[in-house]
DNA sequence: GTCTATATTGTGATAGAC
DNA sequence: GTCTATCACAATATAGAC
């Protein structure tokens, strides 16, 4: 996904800041095309479809999340609170990254690969366990982002719990 | 949730053949008034909103994943497959059931708890093990839902790991 | 309990002029 | 590279007649 253009790295920055801001429906081409003062049609002279340019935001994403799980270093504890942490700080860009399949023929090559490494190494390449792993991350993550816990739930009890139990995993499997 | 009257039961019956035949965004209100013959204003001298209408399937939906749950016994493993298989079978009323925060206004006291209780029976009482085997199955489920796994991925042995892993959880917490 | 008519708001996308 | 005009489609909800 190199080789944007001056004005494809404008719109991306809009449609970025967009969704930060308003959320994930928030994020429309008609609202990215008046905040930077065109209309919409005009959009699909820098991009050829809506999918194009999620795609950029989706890869975007994803290497800002598989940086911060990489300086989390190699303990699920603490790579854990990062996941966390930037889902929570991103909510619909994450969203946008796992709500549907990833546009995979849209995306550099590598990038998904590079992205799970961090956890793959936590887990001493255990491919079963880094699932598990990140299944527990991301629905612990939707959970509280949709607000379907209890109020009151003791959140970092279960993230400290599912890490324990994982680390345990680790040193049996 | 009781008292409905039979017209009532009528569009909860057909919204709930709507959800499971079309996906969620299949279920709106021109679709259901269509199918019963009628048109969408007619549906308001029956449902003060479309909220209200969701909270009755909502319900339904927990009632029975609850009843699967409680069918499955006390053993994680035979709980996250029958957890797997209802929301794979329910596709769209699973999302419809932990997309958002519950209705909880709207729902029958105690239901949240009744569903979650085999659960919670099966990590012998443990709240923050229990929210941690949650999470990880719908982690699970969402993300093959979503179908975010690269292709070929080996989601038994996933669910397999977790299972024993918070099985042995369950022993040393 | 159903209808017509309407409000309000929105979406992604294309053709063709400038 | 931007515009106008338009397509085709959709949504939830309300007022008031019958």
């Amino acid at each position: 996904m190199p080789e944007l253009t001056a004005r494809q790295r404008e719109i991306v920055a809009t449609a970025r800041d967009l969704l930060a801001g308003e959320g994930a429906e928030g994020l429309t081409l008609g609202r990215i095309a008046r905040t930077l003062g065109i209309r919409t049609p005009s959009l699909y002279k820098h991009f050829p479809s809506r999918r194009h340019l999620e795609a950029v935001l989706i890869a975007e994403g994803m290497e800002q999340l598989g940086a911060a799980l990489r300086l989390a270093g190699g303990d699920l504890h603490a790579l854990g609170a990062a996941y966390r942490r930037w889902a929570l700080a991103n909510p619909a860009l994450y969203a946008l990254m796992t709500d549907g399949p990833l546009p995979r023929d849209l995306l550099p090559d590598g990038l998904e690969d590079r992205a799970a490494q961090p956890l793959l190494d936590a887990v001493g390449g255990d491919q079963d366990l880094a699932r598990a792993v990140w299944a527990h991350a991301h629905g612990m993550v939707v959970l509280e982002l949709a607000g379907r816990f209890p109020p009151g739930a003791d959140l970092e009890a279960a993230w400290r719990t599912a890490a324990d139990a994982f680390g345990r995993a680790r040193g049996i499997g």
